[in-house]
DNA sequence: CGCATGCTTCGACCATAGTCGAAACATAAG
DNA sequence: CTTATGTTTCGACTATGGTCGAAGCATGCG
């Protein structure tokens, strides 16, 4: 047959355990130095050195060096929404659950997943604002909607900035927890960043764990409800 | 980390070249025997049935004995999602295209997806299908609207006898060479499956293309203008 | 019942690739 | 310059796993 694109390469690449751990660290959004993506794998800096070098031939991840540090990231919102898919389908397959500890709980609570809130609080949010006319959706496609630019730029964020580069500024993604859709793209960036910054929410370092604050939990459930 | 659920298990079940080729094959929806899976991917029996084996584990391929063959299948549409997501990630990575032989222009014009109607002409389908108000697409889901079920009962599809199984009537699906939605689920299906009946279209053996015929062409086109 | 066909198991072979130690390279700081 | 830290290259080791030949089951056919 030999149809299509090589599937088995990029998949090959996903494969290995070191390299799924790296990449999931970076499922967070945040930029790692090669170090700590070691660290995150649990293994040497020169076998890191070796997976990134095969991440970056792979396009999957890209690279920015700053001072005697590198800086890696996903090298696109495709590549994080191929991930998230993948864990849905390993969520559901996988067996042997390995461990639902507290922690796989805050995780599918809220988390972050490529600088934007997933989790039961994002697909919350999703719904809230399609319910309230903020988004429109249209076949694979989300807008926002003129109510819904009021609302955010009320909610304080800049859109006249976003507006800038070319990426979409609303994209569908589908929560691996939930099996429904939660909102990626600048505006989902732009939308956990703001919580962020007024209070609502702090980053547990170290693991995509978001955590909400006492008002952020009441002022988000009465901004976003269900 | 060591977060969410094991990704690389299911990555590296797929980043084999002959489990690879194997899966591809299958994402034509039509169930293929142990021996036609090995001969798809170039491998002897022995070697695909260890495969297989592995596949199965994973739950990524169902089998069904019958007689002295094993008929074996995708598990889920799930897995075809995912498989055509990461086909859209390597045809956009890979920097080297293989060959852009004309097989690869009508995988891209018509092509079979897990038994549902991709490509080009997928996508001008479910355009037009939304266009015409025969489709409403909410957040992820699609749904059938009144004026839908009328024309899908019109064009000789049996709406009453789909509805029996609790799997998703429509579904989306991301077309990894248009990168636009096309219609996959039960009456995904069943929309293909009809137009071959009526002589619009036949499949290629041994591949995914689909052919349209003379008549086919015109009617299609009348049907779903864009 | 024998024979043919399809699939699987077992065993052995071999290549690929993940791993780390040692050392080189690059950048920053003192 | 010297020293320290972060990253990469090189080389060698090792293990995992893909591969097939030979043999063993299972099913269908004459």
């Amino acid at each position: 047959m030999r149809d299509g694109p090589d599937i088995a390469q990029i998949a090959a690449l996903i494969g290995d355990p070191a390299r799924a751990n790296m990449l999931t660290a970076l499922m967070s959004g945040k930029a790692l130095t090669a170090g700590e993506l070691a660290r995150e794998a649990g293994i040497s800096p020169q076998t890191a050195s070796s997976h990134l070098k095969k991440l970056l031939a792979g396009s999957l991840v890209r690279v920015r060096g700053q001072g005697r540090h590198k800086y890696y990231g996903l090298s696109g919102e495709d590549v994080a929404h191929v991930l998230e898919n993948l864990m849905g389908l390993a969520a559901g397959r996988g067996h042997l659950r390995t461990q639902t500890g507290p922690k796989d709980a805050e995780l599918r609570s809220a988390r972050v997943c490529y600088n934007h809130l997933a989790g039961s609080r994002g697909v919350q949010m999703f719904t809230a604002m399609q319910k309230q006319g903020y988004l429109e959706t249209t076949e694979d496609a989300v807008h926002l909607t003129e109510e819904g630019t009021q609302f955010c730029t009320g909610f304080g964020i800049d859109l006249e900035g976003l507006g800038r580069s070319r990426a979409p500024l609303c994209r569908p993604c589908l929560d691996w927890s939930e099996r429904e859709t939660h909102l990626a793209g600048k505006l989902g960036r732009a939308m956990l960043t703001r919580m962020e910054e007024i209070g609502w929410l702090v980053r547990i370092p170290d693991s995509r764990i978001i955590r909400f604050t006492r008002t952020g939990e009441t002022e988000f459930d009465a901004q976003f409800s269900a």
